[in-house]
DNA sequence: AACTCTTCCAACCGCTCTTCT
DNA sequence: AAGAAGAGCGGTTGGAAGAGT
C-alpha cells in the first residue's frame, strides 16, 4: 500500500503567507532542517499549510541568500544564453544564478526579458520599414478596409490580414525552441541594447558557454542533475526520444515556450508578405521540412538566411565541472542548499 | 479624485518522476 | 511488481501596486 494522504485539503490555508507563518517556518527549518518530509512539517510546527506550500515558501522566499529583483545585465545574458540552449528549464537556469530562484527567473523572463526581446525585434522591423516610406503608406491605406475583428495583431496593426502561409507539411515552422533560439542568436545572444551586432558569429557574447549545457542533449556527456540524466535513460522520457540537433534547428521536444512562440508566430503569420527581418526565424525549418521545394524562396526573400550563424559550440564542460555542476554532484544541493 | 488598464510576482495547479510500502 | 504518496518542476493565475486617462 501507499502512504498516508499528504494533507487535509479542507483544513489547509491558502493564499499569501503572514509574517507569523514565515517566522514559524523559517525558525523551525533553520533549527531542525526540513527533516526530509515536507508533508509532515506543517503539522510539526502548527501551520495550517500544505507541505507543498511550505516547501515553495521556503525555497522561493525564506531560505538564506535569496535575492529578489534587480537583475543585472550579466544575469540577463546568462538567462538568455541558457534559454537559447535549454529552453524553459528554470531550475537549471536558476542553478547558474546564485541567490535566484526558478520562480523568480521564470517571472522575470515572462514579464520582462520576453518583452524586451520582442520589443527589440519590433524596433528592427520599424527601422527597416522606415527606409521604405512609400510601401509603408500604401500598406497603411490598404489596411483601412480591415475590420476590427480581423485586425487583431497588436504588433502589425497597419498590415493587411494575410492569407495563410501554405505550410508544406502540417507543422507551422515556429516549431518552438529553435525559432526563439534563432531570434535570440540574431540579437547577439544578449538582451542588452549595447551589444554589438552579430557579425559572422564572432561577436556573439554568451556569458556561459551553452555547449556545456547542450551536452546531455547530445547524449554524449553527462551533466547537471541526476534528474535529467535519469530522464535520458528513461525510454518514456522526452529526453530519450528527442532529437537535439542545434544545427538543424531541432530541439523539437522542448516545451513551455508555447505562448511566446505563438506570439512570434502570429507576427509572421499575420503578415506573410512582409516578414522582413523574420526570415531567419523559420527559413531553416522550412528547408528542413520541405527539401527541394522552392515555393518559399520564390515568394519570400530570404536574404538573411545565409548569414544566420550559431553560437560557437566549443566545449566548456570543464567550466561547469569547476562549478561542481556534474552528474556526480547532488544537483538539488546546488539549487537548494540545505541550511547548515 | 475616481476609474481603468497594465505590470508584476507570489502562490497555486497539475503533471512527471522518484520513492516508499 | 504494483500502486500510492512524496518531491520537484513548469505553467498559469489572482490580486496588489503603479501608471495612465
Amino acid at each position: 500500500m501507499g502512504r498516508a494522504p499528504c494533507c487535509d485539503k479542507a483544513n489547509v490555508k491558502k493564499g499569501p503567507w503572514s509574517p507569523e507563518e514565515d517566522a514559524k517556518l523559517k525558525s523551525y527549518i533553520e533549527q531542525h532542517g526540513t527533516g526530509g518530509n515536507w508533508i509532515a512539517l506543517p503539522q510539526k510546527i502548527g501551520l495550517k499549510r500544505c507541505g507543498k506550500s511550505c516547501r515553495l515558501r521556503w525555497l522561493n522566499y525564506l531560505r538564506p541568500n535569496i535575492r529578489h529583483g534587480g537583475f543585472s545585465e550579466e544575469e540577463d545574458n546568462i538567462i538568455c544564453s541558457l534559454y537559447i540552449s535549454i529552453g524553459s528549464r528554470w531550475s537549471v537556469i536558476a542553478a547558474q544564478l546564485p541567490g535566484r530562484t526558478d520562480n523568480d527567473i521564470k517571472n522575470y523572463w515572462n514579464t520582462r526579458l520576453k518583452k524586451k526581446l520582442l520589443g527589440k525585434q519590433r524596433k528592427e522591423q520599424q527601422a527597416r520599414r522606415g527606409s521604405c516610406p512609400k510601401q509603408e503608406m500604401k500598406r497603411a491605406s490598404g489596411n483601412a478596409m480591415v475590420s476590427d475583428n480581423e485586425n487583431l495583431n497588436p504588433y502589425w496593426p497597419e498590415l493587411p490580414v494575410p492569407a495563410p502561409i501554405p505550410y508544406p507539411n502540417e507543422e507551422p515552422r515556429f516549431n518552438d525552441h529553435s525559432s526563439i533560439r534563432r531570434l535570440l542568436i540574431r540579437l547577439g545572444g544578449r538582451f542588452s541594447d549595447d551589444g554589438q551586432p552579430l557579425q559572422n558569429g564572432t561577436n556573439l557574447h554568451l556569458p556561459i558557454d551553452i555547449s556545456s549545457v547542450q551536452q546531455p542533449f547530445d547524449h554524449s556527456v553527462n551533466f547537471l542533475s541526476s534528474a535529467p540524466m535519469n530522464a535520458l535513460n528513461n525510454p518514456r522520457s522526452e529526453f530519450a526520444n528527442a532529437e537535439y540537433n542545434m544545427e538543424g534547428g531541432g530541439l523539437h521536444m522542448l516545451q513551455g515556450q508555447n505562448s511566446f512562440l505563438a506570439e512570434l508566430e502570429e507576427m509572421v503569420c499575420s503578415n506573410p508578405q512582409r516578414v522582413d527581418g523574420l526570415e531567419f526565424l523559420y527559413a531553416q525549418d522550412m528547408a528542413n521540412n520541405k527539401p527541394g521545394s522552392t515555393s518559399y524562396e520564390q515568394s519570400l526573400s530570404w536574404g538573411e538566411t545565409s548569414s544566420l550563424v550559431y553560437p560557437p559550440v566549443a566545449s566548456n564542460y570543464e567550466g561547469l565541472q569547476q562549478q561542481g555542476v556534474t552528474q556526480e554532484h547532488d544537483f538539488d544541493e546546488l539549487r537548494y542548499p540545505t541550511p547548515r
